[in-house]
DNA sequence: CGCTCTTTTGACGGTTGTCAAACACCGTGG
DNA sequence: CCACGGTGTTTGACAACCGTCAAAAGAGCG
């Protein structure tokens, strides 16, 4: 077991603004320090909750780098989402007690465990923290809609495309490059997310890449231009 | 406006145990009637909110059909959902405070309007409709994860043949028949919602009919082999 | 240093999109 | 009541995009 207990505070942490509600009072944050009960970390490789398994709580990722997806019984699999530093993780566990995804770490990662039932308590009490609840979840829905646009309307080099500056935009919010990133994610698991198969991102790095829009070198990605990207997404089909 | 003031009860609605928590002590159930304010009747075509809205309520349908569906600016547009009585539906407001999509009616609709800041109020106080309201927002990002996987892993048949099916369940949870159904909705609005266009959705109802999996007239569909529908999902390419 | 996993690239085929035309259905108005 | 127009649906032919299969090269790890 990856668990330890060191007694942590929400109220000195810098990713506070991501995962927590803004504007507290000093009273609130004394009371939002009760939410983190522990942290735990994560290897790389290894999972921090598995379809199926008992929903207790959600988790703010302070370090580190996740993927989710789910799996049927034919072997397919869909990735769901990465999620980086700041980011909660764990939402769909809510509605049946248990978790319908896996939540795998692509790198070595820590997170701050939130057991759900003092989330529930405190949210009746601090009325901020209730609010911010919502958004995030409503976020989550908000950004599932923009994948199905995704999936559901672009074509390869349009996916990958927003892919990649949905990506730096995340980054540069942590004050990471506006124009570097390293990817943590294999192409198979970036063609899962995308509905793509592994040689057409790889393909598509190759082209973009012949356009001199970016600059691959396996994992390490550097944005060139980043309007052409832009527009790759805007026009489709007709240029007119 | 297609608004009215007639003053409802959720503690005589039938289908309260669809939108509501179960279980609710008598004087809970007189707290949860504060929820509705009015209903709200939407004529078929027009919207019930559209994108960019200012963010006030929640919506439970009480009859009719609807579709969500979100456009950019390059005209592409992707259906999010269909949505029927018993539904929560304006869930992806709450995080910006305005609507991010746009909510049509297929048909004649009438809908609770449940005033966003009532519900939050009464959920603090309420512990039943707090994790109620936790759970219909878990349960749609659950949901969504299961379009993402149908957008990315699927053909066109398992696509179509996993959208009827979802179609019948809900509809036999509702008191209607397993085999039968009428759609609300256009070939094109299906084909958004499968990702697909609409000449393959109608070639692909005319081969499951061709099949005897299913007699199509129009709008009226009749899933003659649920069976071999749920098959053409389970096994994928490989027939190993 | 050798093994495995990941990535790249090529050739080919299949599924689905595109364009087009004809038909069916529905509501409207004569 | 019927004619009519518009919208929605079906079907065909063809093309494009992406998936499949295969092979080789590169990177990472013990």
């Amino acid at each position: 077991m990856t668990s330890n207990s060191i007694k942590v505070a929400c109220s000195n942490c810098n990713l506070r603004e991501l995962c927590m509600p803004v504007g507290l009072s000093a009273e609130q944050m004394e009371r939002i320090d009760e939410i983190v009960a522990t942290r735990r970390k994560i290897k790389r490789g290894s999972a921090l909750f598995r379809n199926g398994e008992t929903f207790t709580s959600l988790y703010a990722i302070r370090t580190g780098f996740f993927k989710t997806s789910i799996a049927t019984e034919d072997g397919r699999d869909q990735v769901t989402g990465f999620q980086m530093a700041g980011e909660i993780i764990g939402l769909d566990g809510i509605v049946n007690d248990r978790h319908s995804c896996d939540a795998i770490a692509l790198e070595d990662a820590e997170v701050c465990v939130m057991p759900y039932s003092t989330l529930e308590d405190l949210s009746r009490e601090v009325t901020a923290l209730q609010h911010h609840v919502h958004k995030v979840m409503s976020r989550e829905i908000v950004r599932e809609h923009g994948v199905m646009l995704l999936l559901g309307s672009m074509r390869a080099e349009e996916r990958l495309a927003a892919f990649l500056l949905n990506l730096v935009q995340r980054l540069h919010a942590r004050g990471f490059s506006q124009h570097e990133l390293i990817l943590r994610m294999t192409r198979e698991e970036i063609g899962s997310y995308l509905g793509l198969k592994l040689e057409t991102v790889s393909r598509t790095f190759s082209k973009f890449a012949e356009e001199n829009i970016i600059e691959v070198k396996q994992r390490h990605v550097r944005i060139l231009d980043t309007d052409k990207l832009q527009g790759l997404i805007n026009t489709q089909a007709c240029s007119a």
